[in-house]
DNA sequence: CGGGACTCCTGCCAGC
DNA sequence: TGCTGGCAGGAGTCCC
């Protein structure tokens, strides 16, 4: 599900229910997520404040009083939602516990919940189990083994057209796999990966080396990294993008899904002035990827 | 080494 | 109506 803008919405959702607070109370319904969770999870978050919480990548980093920190994936289905005190309906779906105490082990596929000093609860749901949660000191975060080697924030000042010139140089795979490959921009996901090549007028099949070098237009990766930028942002102001059930930590849905030009829109007319083209569909490296192959080039 | 296929898991929906 | 196959926002691992 959720890429960069739908984890920065939860990341921001979630804020003002966790940072400064203390954890009472952690149940820890499996073992394992994609993979196991850390040994005993649930005694080393007990009793502990949240100092802050960042994103980096489609990661969620807490700093955990103390000196760890709480890295969270949602994977494809992975989505918080916070209860209040007392229950009332505050997510979606199988969390509506209106009028009534909020039960210990519910939903399915609440595998973890977070009780909070004060009384809310940030319930970690995730039907599919590709989300990953794990525990380790601070000070390791930098040779994480899932941290490192993760490229540059999108919205960040380090991205710019000379980053992805140096990391295009030479790459035979399409555009459309270099973007989504998270050593070169971190964040990116199909969703916005086929938005943004859209926005460039740039063919997901053209091979990624093919925008850099002597013969290259330069204006071509500014205009890309300015795309990817925007829609990024937009996204994010939207509160992401809801497909099937993405939801924000009250439970509402985002909307960028109402501003989609190609994703999941095969056979519709391209949206660009002018262009006779229609949106299609097409597999690489075994996921959907939908364009106009009249005006991307 | 780079690139692509396969894999994990559940739910949903189109088509028969 | 009910089953089946395909597909889904991710990404680590394996193989060529």
């Amino acid at each position: 599900m959720p890429e960069l803008p739908e984890v920065e919405t939860v990341m921001r959702g979630l804020k003002p229910v966790l940072e400064g607070r203390r954890i009472e109370g952690v149940l820890q319904r499996r073992k394992d997520l994609r993979f196991p969770l850390p040994e005993n999870f649930s005694a080393r978050l007990e009793g502990r404040r949240v100092l802050g919480l960042a994103r980096r990548a489609k990661y969620i980093l807490a700093s955990i009083e103390g000196g760890d920190c709480l890295l969270i994936h949602l994977g494809m289905t992975g989505r918080f939602t916070v209860l209040e005190q007392g229950g009332g309906k505050r997510g979606i779906g199988e969390f509506y516990y209106e009028g009534e105490p909020v039960p210990d082990g519910e939903g399915p596929h609440d595998h973890v919940v977070f009780a909070i000093e004060g009384g809310q609860r940030v319930v970690y749901n995730d039907p599919r189990r590709f989300g990953m949660m794990d525990l380790f000191p601070e000070a390791d975060a930098i040779s994480h083994k899932l941290l490192q080697g993760i490229g540059v924030e999108p919205l960040g000042n380090e991205f710019s057209a000379s980053t992805l010139a140096n990391a295009f140089h030479g790459k035979k795979a399409p555009l459309k796999a270099a973007l989504l490959d998270q050593r070169i921009v971190a964040g990116l996901g199909n969703i916005y990966v086929c938005e943004a090549m859209f926005r460039a007028r740039l063919s997901p099949r053209r091979k990624a080396g093919t925008l850099t070098g002597r013969r290259a237009d330069p204006r071509r990766l500014d205009d890309l990294v300015r795309h990817i930028r925007d829609i990024l942002n937009e996204a994010i102001t939207a509160g992401g993008s809801t497909l099937q059930d993405f939801a924000q930590t009250d439970g509402s849905p985002g909307t960028f899904q109402q501003r989609f030009q190609v994703y999941d829109r095969e056979g519709a007319p391209c949206s660009t002035a002018g262009c006779t083209g229609h949106i299609r569909r097409i597999v690489q490296s075994g996921r959907s990827t939908f364009f106009c192959p009249v005006c991307q080039k």
